[in-house]
DNA sequence: ATAAAACTTGACCAATCGGTCTATTTTTAC
DNA sequence: GTAAAAATAGACCGATTGGTCAAGTTTTAT
């Protein structure tokens, strides 16, 4: 399927990574998508907070599956490495533009609707709770805290490697990962 | 001295953290100074990149200045626990509203104007040599791979204890100092 | 076949955006 | 004292913002 709904939600999930909430505009959805105005408001009489919301779900999900595939039969180092390395690939192939789907919408967010506060925690929570159901089918002890701190580790890394156009804050994590899991 | 212009700087700081570049718009700022907008493209003739440019500098060197205090005379550990507990007093005052003055903008940085861009990269920068600087004078060794990652960890727990409305992530990196300076 | 529901279309709206401009007041310098 | 410079003031601008709405088209159900 690829309706109208769906590509002006993939459409917004694509642009809030780039420039955050408020940085979005109604009209680059649409311009981007080619679907005239009334259209979006027939499918999110919410108008742009109810696209958003949708958006940041779709693009976590989206996020999430990506990580999982990556950590997918691996043991939990390596699994978390080739994680780490499906940021730097996004990093890189969008020249340091997408962020963290979530994080561009977070850092703001309590300015915003509490839908949209929701769907980030939603969207973050769900991730930390992936992470530590895989440490634990791999036998790690304090699985919950552990895939807290790596997840911490992770989102800390990823923000400023974009911020310095420079991976080595996501690479140098791998140094880090078997430091936290034998913790 | 307390300034016309640097009444409009440390206000536009103040907004930016709330609402981030795109979110914070120039009445905002008129609005809560008291100014007319004459003055400020008579005291910023960029406009608004120029003004938003400096209070990133500000923001910055401000927190800069809040994290050296909490360092200030401590061993290592104990310094950098007192640097979290600066933090999670920001989030928890604030009631969650204030994120990082940086990371505020530099999630979007990327479709800013260099200028912008380079402020956020010289505050971030100037944090982690500060940080670095405070561990080699108490004799850390790795001061700079180190300082580093303490100062990834403390973004990323920043970053989700404001999403999370729970400053659990920044109280948990306590324990992680003395993990990493052992390291 | 036909009525109802779903969807698309784009003109239109008030409000706000960042920014310019000229006029006026205040401060500084000599 | 007076001229120049700095700063304040706010009316005004075009462009864009998110949002509404009435009219038209397509799809679905019966």
């Amino acid at each position: 399927m690829n309706t109208t709904k769906e590509r002006l939600v993939s459409s917004a999930a694509k642009l809030i990574r780039k420039k955050g909430y408020f940085g979005t505009g109604i009209s680059d959805v649409l311009a981007e998508v080619g679907v005239p105005k009334g259209s979006l408001y027939h499918h999110f009489p919410d108008g742009k907070d109810g696209l958003i919301r949708e958006a940041i779900l779709h693009g976590g999900e989206t996020q999430m599956y990506k990580y999982g595939e990556a950590l997918r039969g691996k043991a939990a180092n390596e699994g978390l490495c080739a994680m780490i390395d499906v940021m730097i690939k996004d990093l890189l192939e969008s020249d340091y533009q997408d962020a963290c789907p979530i994080t561009a919408v977070a850092v703001a967010a309590n300015s915003m609707t509490k839908e949209i506060q929701d769907a980030c925690h939603q969207i973050f929570k769900g991730w930390q709770d992936n992470l530590a159901g895989y440490l634990e089918r791999r036998g790690v002890s304090g699985s919950t805290d552990k895939a807290r701190q790596l997840y911490t580790m992770f989102e800390g890394a990823f923000v400023l490697s974009q911020a310095h156009r420079d991976v080595m804050y996501l690479e140098n994590q791998k140094k880090f990962i078997g430091v936290i899991l034998d913790s």
